[in-house]
RNA sequence: GGGCGGUUAGCUCAGUUGGGAGAGCAUCACGUUCGCAACGUGGGGGUCGGGGGUUCGAAUCCCCUACCGUCCA
């Protein structure tokens, strides 16, 4: 069977068992922070198994893409080393959301594995957790396997957890036996080895707990099914093939790998694990870029940028000196572009983007060239041939310079590399990192989620009145104080408000929350920000003001209207600006985040250059053209199948729901967003760009102001210019402006040319003052009014006249002395400027100090420079005699 | 979020216990040449990323900040 035929059967076998196919979601999850990629099926489910949410299906089925880099469970050094590890895959599930349990999922699994798929039962294992006493009867009683290959196995192997907390519950393992050829040979090896003789293909978990914050196992209302079989191990297994690799899902990759690179798959060990490398990562690479991911230093960007670097390693093993994995991008799209139509679309732009990160990585590796060939010579003069483990790990961890790249060069130069220190080093550095990590700074606590997950569950979501509302009654369901819940709120205290229903917009889509009052009879409450939860609920943040609120009171909401109205002008003024973007730009411009609020709108989007002056001005334009066309401005709601055939523009990164909302601008823009708008562009006013710049590789950022604030902002520059031209008395202040700097530079250099030639004039006239102590020429003049440049110009002009003597000069300017002497070169050998000028320094209370040739100093105490100066003549005198 | 490195002339970069801002390339002028290349001589070009501090004195040391790079979480 091909993997496609795979693929499609399971997704068939389900549908026919009344199940719903469910469309593979996002690698990159929004709204939850708790994970960097989607790493499996289940994952888009979360919050129906959390009981936060209600799917209009019992049972579903999904091929889902996922991704296992970075984060907890990475395994990103395997991959390319065994014959099952990956980046990206796909999993194959089958959920039951309290619907059917334990028995229809393991008849389901056995009936698609042995009857469909054809695997030979005999080989088939099934193992259970060690206290399932029911799963192990379900699998004797009600499949054909035999009793002997049902086997118990610990919590390691068989129970499973979404998390510390949460549901959880027992699972079953389909495994099957490979036979000898594939084993690791050990006198143990058994069922549950993890080699590859005994194979686990297909994870059955059985939802049945919700385990609390101290560990006590409480049974669900409603078991639930979550299960998981990886598409490239079936396939495999089904392919009679030894690796993953091996199936027909990696051979036109692997195919043009070779071609490109010119070495043949399965000839050279070392070279076929570093194909199997780069037929992983562009894999994944392909799909993440696909969703509008940009290599980053942080976060899931930082995951993309290290699989492109792993990437672009190995191809270097394979002989490449040049960027090439982009040219990989189109073979990949052969391969899987037809079940994930993304990474068709969205080619271009994911190879123009590789290109640009595989250069910079070049410039990477030059650079930490350059720094370990310095190292090794300077050892090798040095008669050492270990590179410290310390210094490999800071070109490592300064420099990006690979680690396995450092040994290359060091055996090549006859020398080793002291890999133990690098470990050291490197686990000080994870110290580090994880000591730092703490909760604030990576959203919402665990504490606040279950709150609000317990919220949604006994109240449901807040019903949003705000599109057409800007005020209204209300009911108190839940108050909040210091993430706990109360009763009551009393005048001055800081809190959370949860109502039934309310026309408070909170923070989501970029959009901010609003702010606004509640009220009730003798009660005042401000509302200072109102944010949105990922399972919508909408939080009011206040401060009471007046009185006391409880539970279960009806409330008056009142929206700060001037601020929303403000908000709203932005928020529409965001969806005419990406449409502008992408009318001039062009199509590969793509939201990458947006900020709008009642002050400004900010919005990031995906372009390689900076944008001109006149790009800026077009920009401007067409926005303001379209906000004076007065577009009728309608929000419509539909599928989101629907919206996407009509044309809408969604975000990849964004999370939908079954209906989506569509506002549209009449025929210039269409775009799926929660958020308020203005009824017509007419609304927004003015509209100026204020700033354009860079904020990644990649990506710029624009930001505007619209109504009020765009006026505000044209008549402060305006009003600046006035007062430019009028203090310059001109009419036009640019020209005079660069007049006066220019001529303002001309007299600097005049005069300091002038100072200087009157220096020079003036030479004569102090050279009677030379003394000559015991044959040594000294020359002492103090002359106020230079600064420190001045009066070495001037220490300079006296020594062009005196050859071999010893100047100590001396100026005074403002509040301060400053003190310079210079000996001759001759002389160094009997005189030191820096001591001499100590001497003097220190006579006046001053400091100082230089080289033998030069030295110079300073005092605030300038009555007694005089005194001081006379001091040098005594210490030349003692340095002669 | 936490480390580390960087930011100096149009470009690529040097700058050694804090004591006179430099090189190469580019540019301009002059010289050499029938002319060009090449060469020679000379010149212009710098808020040493920004702000604060220490100091007689900061490109250099300390603190803050912006941006770029890089590793860890």
């Amino acid at each position: 069977m091909k993997s496609k035929e795979i693929r499609d059967s399971f997704l068939q076998y389900f549908q026919l068992k009344g199940h719903e196919l469910v469309k593979s979601a996002a690698l990159v999850p929004k709204g939850d922070p708790t994970i960097l990629f989607t790493n499996a099926g289940m994952v888009q489910f979360k919050n129906y198994f959390l009981g936060a949410g209600t799917p209009s299906y019992t049972r579903a089925a999904s091929c889902q893409k996922c991704m296992r880099a970075g984060g907890k469970q990475s395994d990103i050094e395997n991959v390319g080393f065994t014959a099952r590890h990956h980046t990206l895959f796909e999993m194959l599930g089958n959920f039951s959301f309290g619907d059917y349990f334990k028995r229809d999922a393991i008849v389901y699994a056995w009936e698609l594995l042995t009857q469909c798929f054809k695997l030979p039962a005999d080989k088939l294992y099934a193992s259970v957790y060690e206290d399932d006493d029911e799963a192990a009867a379900l699998w004797t009683q009600h499949t054909s396997i035999s009793p002997q290959r049902v086997i118990r196995l610990g919590a390691k192997d068989n129970f499973w957890q979404m998390g510390d907390t949460g549901p959880c519950g027992p699972c079953s393992e389909v495994i099957i036996d490979q036979g000898a050829h594939m084993g690791c040979n050990k006198p143990d090896c058994d069922v549950g080895c993890d080699c590859d003789r005994y194979l686990e293909l297909w994870n059955l978990v059985f939802m049945q707990f919700d385990k609390d914050s101290n560990g006590n196992l409480i049974p669900l209302p409603k078991p639930s099914i979550d299960t998981g079989m990886g598409l490239e191990r079936i396939t495999a297994v089904m392919q009679q093939k030894p690796s993953n690799f091996d199936t027909d899902i990696f051979a036109p990759i692997i195919e043009a790998i070779s071609t490109s690179s010119g070495v043949p798959y399965g000839r050279d060990k070392r070279q076929d694990s570093s194909i199997r490398v780069v037929a992983d990562h562009i894999r994944s690479l392909t799909f993440l870029l696909s969703e509008g991911l940009l290599p980053a230093n942080d976060g899931r960007g930082y995951v993309l940028r290290r699989i492109i670097r792993r990437a672009s390693r190995h191809a270097r093993v394979l002989g490449m000196d040049r960027v090439f994995l982009y040219s990989l991008v189109p073979a990949v799209i052969e391969a899987m572009g037809e079940v994930y139509p993304e990474i068709t679309i969205n080619s271009n732009r994911s190879q123009d983007i590789l290109k640009n990160e595989e250069e910079r990585f070049f410039r990477t590796l030059q650079k930490g060239t350059e720094i370990i060939d310095d190292l090794i010579s300077s050892l090798r003069a040095s008669n050492q041939n270990v590179i410290p483990g310390e210094e490999v790990f800071r070109l490592y961890d300064t420099y990006g310079f690979p680690l396995e790249l450092s040994v290359e060069i060091a055996r090549e130069n006859g020398m080793t590399v002291d890999e133990d220190g690098f470990v050291y080093e490197m686990e000080r550095q994870k110290t580090r990192g994880k000591a730092s990590w703490t909760e604030e700074n990576h959203g919402l606590s665990v504490i606040m989620t279950s709150l609000y997950n317990s919220a949604v569950k006994i109240g449901g979501e807040t019903y949003f009145l705000g599109y057409e509302l800007l005020e209204s009654e209300a009911e108190v369901r839940l108050l909040l104080k210091d993430s706990e819940n109360v009763d009551t709120l009393l005048a001055g205290q800081q809190g959370e408000i949860i109502l039934d229903k309310t026309p408070f917009y909170g923070e989501s889509g970029g959009q901010a929350g609003d702010t606004g009052i509640i009220t009730n009879d003798d009660t005042l409450i401000e509302v200072t920000d109102t944010k949105k939860t990922h399972n919508n609920l909408v939080i009011h943040k206040v401060v009471l003001k007046k009185g006391h609120i409880r539970l279960s009171d009806r409330v008056f909401c009142r929206v700060n209207e001037q601020d929303r109205l403000a908000t709203m002008r932005n928020h529409s003024a965001t969806h005419l600006l990406h449409a502008a973007l992408r009318n001039l730009l062009g199509e590969h411009v793509k939201q990458a985040g947006s900020l709008v609020s009642s002050m400004r709108l900010r919005f990031d989007f995906t372009h390689f250059y900076q944008l001109s002056p006149a790009d800026k001005d077009a920009i401007e334009d067409m926005v303001n053209e379209k906000v004076m066309d007065n577009l009728r401005i309608n929000t419509h709601l539909m599928g989101l199948k629907e919206a996407i055939s009509y044309g809408a523009t969604a975000l990849f990164d964004e999370k939908y729901g079954d209906v989506v909302r569509v506002v549209e601008m009449d025929g210039f823009s269409k775009e799926l967003c929660g958020g308020t708008h203005c009824t017509a562009s007419g609304e927004i006013g003015p509209f100026v760009i204020v700033s354009e710049a860079s904020i990644a590789s990649g990506v710029r950022r624009i930001e505007a102001l619209t109504g009020k604030q765009a006026l505000a902002h044209i008549r402060k520059n305006t009003q600046q210019l006035h007062e430019i031209a009028q203090t310059l008395k001109t009419d036009n202040p640019l020209d005079k402006a660069l007049t006066l700097s220019r001529h303002t530079r001309e007299l600097e250099k005049e005069l300091e040319r002038l100072k200087h030639k009157a220096m020079t004039n003036e030479t004569s006239t102090y050279l009677s003052g030379i003394v000559e102590i015991n044959g040594v020429k000294t020359l002492v003049v103090r002359k106020d009014g230079f600064n420190q440049k001045e009066l070495r110009d001037f220490a300079d002009s006296l020594k062009g006249r005196l050859g071999n003597a010893i100047i100590l000069v001396a100026s005074t300017l403002q509040d301060q002395t400053n003190f310079l002497c210079m000996v001759a070169k001759d002389l160094t050998d009997r005189f030191d400027a820096g001591s001499l000028l100590k001497v003097v320094a220190s006579a006046s209370d001053g400091r100082g100090g230089g080289k033998r040739d030069m030295a110079q100093g300073g005092t605030k105490q300038n009555d007694k420079v005089n005194d001081a100066l006379s001091k040098i003549y005594d210490a030349i005198k003692k340095e002669t005699t």
